[in-house]
RNA sequence: GCGCAUGUGGCGUAAUGGUAGCCGCGUCAGACUUAGGAUCUGAUGUCUCAGGACGUGGGGGUUCGAGUCCCUUCAUGCGCACCA
């Protein structure tokens, strides 16, 4: 028998396939294990080399936990909405569900090639109404909730509407947009939409009015992840400040709790850290500066160096701060409004590449509470509205940001640490012996600044003066996106009053084109009948991206429940996901948004873990390595890389496809375009040769490599072999179609060891020792690396294993049979395969995981010659059993160590199995 | 600026503190071939007076022993960034 893959691989597939062999359910006798791949948005282009990557690594993972016995879920489904199919939709008129519908039927058969395991009984879309229900059931409770932060937990409203009517707002302790202040007596007086509006300052799900991230050219409004540097990250588009309505998720009251929560769980350092800077806690003080003259008044200013108060010379606000109109005095209003007026018109974008220095002087001065001198108030667009109060004590020789301002417009610059010279930049890191800090209650010098910041707190909630305050700078998720395909949010307005639709799903209605209104309403402005029943307007907005995929790993526990989003039972057996896989870009997005989510679900019972992925693998991308070709200026000649410094030219991506070994084929370039078909070529040694450059795989640069040539080529089991010999799984790498070949070699050499020609060499012969410590060195070292997630070594532990095994000749059954269970998880096919030919029933992915027999690794008795301190030599003998207490230098082996040895005593004889020996001597 | 990660042959990489470079690619030599982008065998870090010497970005340190641990420095990648 030939090693026909093709041939193999299908039949194969179509065996486990009429097995049904990867069907899991609930299976109380045996432990389940979870393993989840982040689910892929179908793009058009469908599947290149680099995706398959983590789904190869996952699967590998499932199998090997399966054949230890598991009741292993690997389920796989689609994130179906999102922007790429809306815009596609725009161009064309063509239906974003049925672009969406064809592009997962090639994803799908493009991964069913690589024979993963998955249970598609439990696939799931995220544009399925079925499960869509349960999003927007999620959104709904989240509506019906507020964060009290006593409790520490999400809680019904109405437990909140109760407290109002018998308390109002005296003793909650709520998660909150401001804080507000009512008795009983006015809660009872407001009308319903005033109520509604109380409300919505506390609900977890709530409509806001805050400045959003929106993106004119996308004609949406963005979450902060969605932003990077001012521009969006789906088509890079200019990004602006608006101040819009939107529904928002309360996020930062879970801000804690996903912090603390990130202690807990298995994930690389790298993102956990990230998770950190973006939740962003802060620990300092909150502290009022009153505002000379007005008895009314007083800046609430947020600081995490209480110690340096002494230093303030000027105080800032934020260009949309409450206080500016406030302190602002009539002879200095009119600089203050050209002031704003010039701020307005900056994006982000152009306020973040120009970081000019400006502001205004508002007019007022304030308190200094601790030092009782009066500072003037200013106001500039480097202190951030959205941050703490928005409001901040400038310490320019402690602080670069108020050093720069100070310096600017020749403020005075006080510095309080001994030593310090600022007359050049400020000082800010927190080290140094306090001086200048001494006020009528209050002495700070000669004190640490750590000890200052403590005592300087301690005396500001002690004066009452401020508090001890931790700030966060995780926000709110915006939750409304002015887009058509999304899940749609279900409420309506009841006399302009927002209320639940508590009839789900809420079904996306056709429309007829995906633009917005002329009115600039969203698309859903355009459904006909967009109303509740009885006539209410339903919101026009949809979910973003992230709702669908933050509690789509709780559905396929239970995919098919029409009546919750994951039975008790369910969830009690699967519980979360083990090992989750998916790339690193996700960390501040889903990867906080499920987390959110999960939480807000635990706090109802709704799920019984505080935490969705107990291990968090991020595997690297894989980048696609492009050929260029050099066009000489404004002719139609290409000149060769090594060549092309002699000439003036462009660089012009080329099909990878066309090029071997980066050699240009000049024949099928003529023929790849029309522009091309009379190019002339300069060359070198007699071959083009092409320019290479390391970039993302993508259509445009021609540098896409399918997997389903690779397999053409090659087949399955040789792409997964290869994808994981690549390197670790965490790296990001750039595809290298050069060294599957030596992959491909292994694969056809291990099916020579059980055919040669029609000829089946395995015999029912007994094992040789050799032949068995080949096995089990295999054995130990791929269970070791699978539960270390290392595969690429296990990988050249098999070509190690088959090598020695080819030249032991082992035709053993007892040796040949257990190797195919250990390759199984890797190269699934050719392992069931040939377990059927040992004559096998059932299939391999039932088989038994074996276990490593450390007697077989153990030596005999080695005699090894060592040198020790490069003075002495050694002939040692060990016996197999050799330990350091008993193993012993038996023979001097040469005179020149004899003499070093003389006198002294062998204390100690350290021995690595067959390796290297350390002697103490005294 | 802050944080995280990574620096090893021509290349991808490997080494519980214990012979640095396993495995693969590439290269070289040989075998078998009408032929090879097939297969098989062997060699392949650098220098070398052939005994060795030097080698894991640089500099220190701990250790009998350091690619590995500690300090420091440089370089690259990623994340956050006017967050007070």
């Amino acid at each position: 028998m030939e090693y026909n893959y093709k041939e193999i691989e299908s039949r194969i597939r179509q065996y486990w396939k009429d097995k049904d062999i990867y069907r899991v359910d609930i299976d109380t006798e045996r432990p389940k294990y979870y393993v989840l791949d982040m689910f892929p948005y179908p793009s058009g282009a469908g599947l290149h080399v680099g995706h398959p990557l983590g789904y190869i690594a996952s699967d590998i993972f499932s199998r090997y936990k399966r054949l230890q016995g598991f009741n292993v879920l690997h389920p796989m489904g689609f994130d179906a909405y999102g922007l790429p199919a809306e815009q596609y939709a725009i161009q064309t008129g063509q239906h974003p569900e049925i672009t969406t519908r064809e592009n997962i039927a090639r994803y799908i058969s493009q991964l069913e090639n690589i024979g993963f395991c998955y249970d598609w009984s439990r696939s799931i879309r995220t544009c399925d109404p079925g499960f869509y229900k349960w999003t927007q059931w999620a959104f709904l409770k989240m509506f019906g909730s507020y964060y009290d932060r006593k409790a520490d937990r999400a809680m019904p409203v109405e437990k909140l509407t109760e407290h109002f009517a018998a308390h109002g707002t005296e003793g909650v302790d709520a998660a909150c947009t401001k804080e507000l202040s009512f008795t009983a007596a006015e809660w009872s007086a407001m009308t319903p939409k005033e109520q509604s509006d109380v409300l919505m300052n506390y609900r977890i799900a709530y409509l806001g009015n805050s400045m959003v991230n929106w993106c004119p050219k996308l004609g949406t409004v963005l979450a902060n992840d969605e932003v990077s540097e001012g521009l969006s990250v789906r088509g890079g588009y200019p990004v602006e400040q608006k101040e819009m309505w939107q529904w928002c998720l309360r996020v930062s009251a879970y801000a804690e709790r996903l912090l603390q929560g990130l202690d807990r769980i298995d994930w690389s350092d790298s993102i956990k850290e990230t998770q950190r800077n973006w939740i962003g806690r802060s620990e300092g003080a909150e502290m009022r500066f009153a505002i000379d003259g007005r008895d009314d008044l007083a800046l609430e200013i947020f600081t995490t160096r209480a110690d340096t108060v002494f230093g303030v010379t000027f105080m800032v606000l934020a260009p949309e701060s409450k206080y500016v109109d406030e302190v602002t005095t009539p002879e200095q209003r009119a600089a203050v409004d050209a002031y704003l007026d010039s701020i307005k018109h900056r994006t982000e974008r152009e306020r973040m590449i120009d970081r000019r220095v400006t502001g205004v002087f508002s007019g007022s001065y304030a308190i200094n509470p601790l030092s009782g001198k009066k500072v003037p108030v200013w106001i500039s667009d480097y202190v951030l509205a959205g941050y703490g109060t928005g409001a901040i004590m400038a310490v320019p020789a402690h602080d670069s940001r108020d050093y720069a301002f100070a310096r600017h417009f020749d403020l005075p610059i006080i510095p309080l640490i001994e030593g310090a010279d600022v007359s050049e930049q400020s000082m800010d890191a927190k080290e140094g012996i306090m001086i200048n800090s001494e006020g009528p209650s209050l002495n700070l010098n000669g004190l640490t600044v750590k000890e200052a910041i403590a005592a300087a707190k301690k005396h500001i909630e002690e004066a009452g003066i401020g508090r001890v305050k931790v700030n966060y700078r995780l926000r709110d998720a915006i939750f409304s996106r002015q887009r058509y395909w999304g899940e749609p949010i279900p409420v309506c307005y009841v006399d302009g009053i927002p209320t639940a639709c508590e009839n789900l799903p809420l079904e996306l209605p056709e429309i007829d084109k995906y633009l917005p209104t002329e009115t600039g309403e969203p698309p859903l402005g355009r459904a006909k009948n967009w109303c509740t029943p009885e006539g209410w307007p339903l919101e026009l907005n949809t979910m973003p991206g992230f709702a669908g995929s933050s509690a789509y790993y709780l559905r396929y526990m239970d995919p098919h429940n029409a009546d919750a989003l994951v039975s008790k039972e369910a969830n009690g057996y699967w519980r979360s996901v083990d090992l989750y896989v998916g790339g690193s870009e996700h960390a501040t997005g889903h990867l906080i948004y499920s987390r959110f989510w999960n939480k807000f679900l635990y706090d109802y019972g709704e799920v019984v873990e505080d935490e969705p992925f107990r291990k968090l693998i991020n595997q690297g991308m894989i980048q696609g390595r492009s050929n260029f070709v050099y066009r000489i200026k404004d002719t139609n000649t290409y000149v060769s890389a090594g060549l092309k410094d002699q000439y003036d030219t462009t660089p012009i991506h080329v099909d990878i496809n066309i090029v071997r070994d980066d050699v240009l084929d000049t024949d099928a370039f003529r023929a790849w375009r029309p522009e091309f078909a009379d190019a002339e070529f300069i060359l070198e040694d007699g071959k083009y040769v092409c320019g290479t450059a390391v970039e993302k795989m993508s259509k445009s640069m021609f540098n896409v490599v399918n997997p389903d040539d690779m397999i053409d080529r090659y087949g399955a089991d040789t792409l997964r072999l290869y994808e994981m010999f690549l390197g670790p799984i965490e790296q990001s790498k750039p595809w290298d179609t050069h060294g599957i070949d030596g992959v491909f070699r292994f694969v056809k050499k291990l099916w020579s060891l059980y055919w040669k020609g029609d000829t089946l060499l395995v015999t029912d012969t007994e094992p040789t020792r050799d032949n068995l410590k080949s096995l089990h060195k295999l054995i130990k070292k791929v269970t070791a690396d699978i539960e270390a997630f290392s595969f690429n070594t296990s990988i050249a532990a098999f070509m190690i294993c088959v090598n020695e095994l080819a030249q032991q000749k082992c035709t053993s059954r007892a040796v040949l049979e257990p190797l195919l269970v250990v390759l199984a998880p890797f190269a699934p096919h050719v392992a069931e395969e040939l377990w059927h030919t040992l004559g096998n029933d059932g299939s391999v992915c039932d088989a038994r995981w074996p276990e490593a027999n450390d007697d077989y690794l153990k030596e005999d008795s080695v005699t090894m010659a060592v040198s020790f301190n490069g003075k002495a030599r050694f002939n040692i003998t060990l016996a197999a059993d050799a330990d350091a207490a008993t193993a012993e230098a038996t023979a001097l082996a040469d005179p020149a160590a004899a003499r070093w040895l003389e006198g002294k005593t062998v204390r100690k004889v350290i021995v690595v199995p067959g390796r290297i020996v350390n002697i103490v001597v005294g």
